[in-house]
DNA sequence: CATATTTTGTGATTTGTTTCACATCTTTTT
DNA sequence: AAAAAGATGTGAAACAAATCACAAAATATG
């Protein structure tokens, strides 16, 4: 049975990406422990949020003590499985998809592209430091490389499509760069990212703010906004 | 003053573009007027809440008519100032700013990269179908075409810095790409994209998909998930 | 070693969001 | 023209998330 796979990341996750982010660059300067209220300072939420949402995970510090970064890092390390290797396949080799196929980052956070696929045959001949190949290679290629997550950058039209292959194969997450809501069974994960809306939604709060008059309706407005 | 600008785009808000997309669909289908049930059929989500969300962002229909997709679509894009031309600038022409100035889905949504911006100075040579500047013009640029929006695609490094200097220019929102959290002043919105934090989050409910058993924990999943 | 201080972890409270339920209006049917 | 049916719009209720507040634990101090 097929469905609208629309899914939001948790802001307690979203919450939890950012703590990583901020004890990752204190690391680097040197910093062995910290408090709640250190990454509440770092990133701008309160320092109760920062104890509920590492309750939430089930991380602990030690009372009076704070937080240990190291210890701290891998446990969100281990919630994240980052010690193991991911091995991903993405679809389309437009201009998002050869962007996202040479992105560094992913590699330095254990996520490696293994291959790409597309069906311009042109586009597999391309200079490229990863392999291009035709869709009919798609189960081979996932099989071998237990491959369980895809990104989607081809367009709009053949993305169900694509997605249905995908789960067909055994693919059971996806991050989505087409601007379609995927129907897909209930055990796939789909997480959709519109660059377009992105921009849209600043464009809008932007207007806003400068449509804002006097301190309490500001103050409003950032409510509004989480921020 | 500065401060850690960290803001998240409401889910009412989320809703209403996805709300838009299925419109977008359902007119090039050839259907004129919907219904609250119809949308939430095509987006996953439930009637009355599309009700509350349009009422949150004052749109009406027709009691017992339901909504003109037309009329929607127009109250839509005047939520969103689609009407008028949105000028932008991107900063950063490594793989992800060249892949965003190609993107041709902005130029659909009325969201214009006037011009992009690199410090190197080989990458101002290289072809692309936008002017690639050196830093140094980006205040003359900014005020020609009245940019009030800027997209940055600059390595972690120098994104704080270059926020600084667009702000210092009058820039009022930002789509930030670079894993930073960009320290900014209250009036500033910013919208942060972190493409790591979207593949690992997926790859984290993929994992608790898989280990859940029994129906009555996958229903707990989802919920969790926001599904 | 007792007391003071600091910080965690979590129930209790408040605030925000989603769902329910129904009055209200509009159209269709008889 | 009255009754029935169908959909909206919105208070009320239920649920979820964030903040408050404080007991408990760990460390520091005298």
């Amino acid at each position: 049975m097929k469905q609208i796979t629309k899914y939001v990341i948790k802001n307690s996750l979203k919450r939890i990406f950012l703590y990583r982010a901020c004890l990752v660059r204190l690391k680097l300067m040197g910093v062995e422990r910290v408090y709640s209220y250190t990454l509440a300072n770092e990133t701008g939420v309160n320092s109760d949020q920062v104890r509920k949402d590492f309750s939430e995970f089930k991380i602990t510090g030690n009372k009076r003590g704070g937080y240990n970064i190291d210890e701290l890092l891998e446990k969100m390390e281990s919630i994240f499985h980052r010690n193991k290797d991911h091995n991903l396949v993405l679809i389309g080799m437009g201009n998002m998809g050869q962007a996202l196929s040479k992105y560094s980052r992913f590699v330095q956070r254990n996520m490696n592209i293994v291959a790409t696929f597309d069906i311009d045959p042109f586009k597999q001949k391309q200079r490229s430091d990863l392999p291009v190949y035709s869709m009919n290679r798609l189960k081979e290629i996932i099989d071998r490389f237990r491959v369980k997550v895809a990104i989607i950058a081809v367009p709009e039209i053949s993305a169900q499509e694509v997605a249905d292959e995908l789960v067909r194969h055994g693919i059971k997450g996806i991050v989505n760069f087409a601007p379609v809501l995927l129907k897909m069974p209930p055990d796939v994960v789909v997480n959709n990212v519109n660059l377009c809306d992105e921009l849209e939604s600043v464009i809008y709060y932007v207007h806003k703010l400068m449509k804002v008059d006097g301190i309490k309706n500001l103050e409003l407005l950032y409510r509004d906004m989480k921020y």
